[in-house]
DNA sequence: CGTTTTTGACCCGCGC
DNA sequence: GCGCGGGTCAAAAACG
């Protein structure tokens, strides 16, 4: 089938956000909302845009697509800057590269560091005294964040990597829980939170904290013909194929190569779900866009969808 | 039997 | 200070 539509999600606040179909699965990107991508129903540019996303040579377009969309009263090199509340909300209407590289860096590069030797051991004494000694002088850290929503009937859409369930909340004004997933990958700090859109059920918002330090462990198998059988698996694939797209993207708009894992993975030819590739081209592309770049393009979130979407953005409808 | 999921309790940040 | 909501932990259960 080749049956695309657009059509419109209403965010939890009830604002409406883009999102383009195709077949049963589609995504969306909250955040370019009001950024000159107010699409609507049928908007053609819409189509356009997911087919710059997910299905032809689109890398430089994309790229074109995501710079765009400044928002008012920014330095033109800061495009949509997504922050945590605590850290850059407070902060004035004028972000500049640097405080957006250093989130990224802190975020991404230190990870395994913030944390001594000193504090291991201070903590596993107080780990004695009390249930969940947390560092009191310290504010958590987090890690750039970015959410997507895809039309799907399954919660958790496969994407490669293998996640290990450790929470789930009920959500506010939401008859949907919130799922909390974390890489298996023991050096890996990945998390990703997976919900259902209250507007609209069929609708799955998966936001993705951090970035994978290794390659994806799923592989293809030999003889995979299909997505009908085993529609999970179906998804995997789509998702782990789009590396090499995501590959070309990066080292022809990075000024810094691309993470090791990236050209550790080997081609991937196996037929796959349309549909779910498009929604996997938008995931990687975005994660690549914006989480790992040295500071030209971050995106984060605040949480949830809303707080994907900056307050300025949303009242500007 | 190892891994993953479930689920209640707990921690933490924030607003009032 | 208190309450609320988001996020995480960890023991038990379920699963393969």
């Amino acid at each position: 089938m080749d049956r695309r539509e657009a059509v419109k999600v209403e965010n939890f606040d009830g604002s409406p956000t883009f999102c383009a179909t195709n077949d049963h699965v589609q995504t969306s990107f909250p955040f370019m909302q009001g950024h000159g991508f107010d699409f609507v129903d049928g908007d053609k540019s819409a189509l356009g845009f997911m087919e710059l996303l997910g299905m032809q040579d689109f890398s430089p377009s994309l790229l074109d697509v995501i710079q765009v969309p400044v928002p008012p009263v920014q330095d033109p090199n800061v495009q949509v800057v997504m922050e945590s509340p605590s850290e850059l909300l407070n902060q004035p209407a004028t972000p500049n590269s640097s405080s957006i590289s250093s989130v990224s860096s802190e975020g991404l590069n230190d990870e395994p560091v913030n944390k001594s030797a000193d504090d291991e051991v201070e903590e596993q004494e107080k780990n004695k005294k009390e249930l969940k000694p947390k560092k009191t002088n310290q504010k958590r850290q987090r890690e750039p964040r970015f959410a997507f929503m895809t039309k799907s009937e399954v919660d958790h859409l496969e994407d490669g990597y293998r996640w290990r369930k450790y929470g789930q909340k009920a959500v506010k004004n939401s008859p949907f829980p919130r799922s909390y997933y974390r890489c298996t990958t023991a050096s890996c700090n990945v998390k990703k939170r997976v919900e259902r859109s209250f507007g609209d059920p069929s609708v799955v918002v998966t936001t993705y904290e951090g970035q994978h330090s290794h390659p994806s462990p799923v592989m293809p198998r030999p003889n995979f013909t299909g997505p009908a059988s085993d529609p999970g698996f179906s998804s995997t694939a789509a998702f782990v194929m789009p590396m090499q797209r995501r590959l070309s993207f990066y080292q022809q708009h990075q000024s810094q190569p691309p993470p090791p894992f990236v050209n550790s993975f080997s081609p991937l030819g196996f037929g796959c779900n349309e549909s779910t590739a498009n929604a996997a081209v938008n995931y990687l592309q975005f994660e690549k866009h914006f989480c790992s770049s040295s500071g030209s393009n971050l995106l984060k979130d605040h949480g949830l969808l809303q707080d994907l979407v900056p307050s300025h953005m949303l009242n500007e409808e």
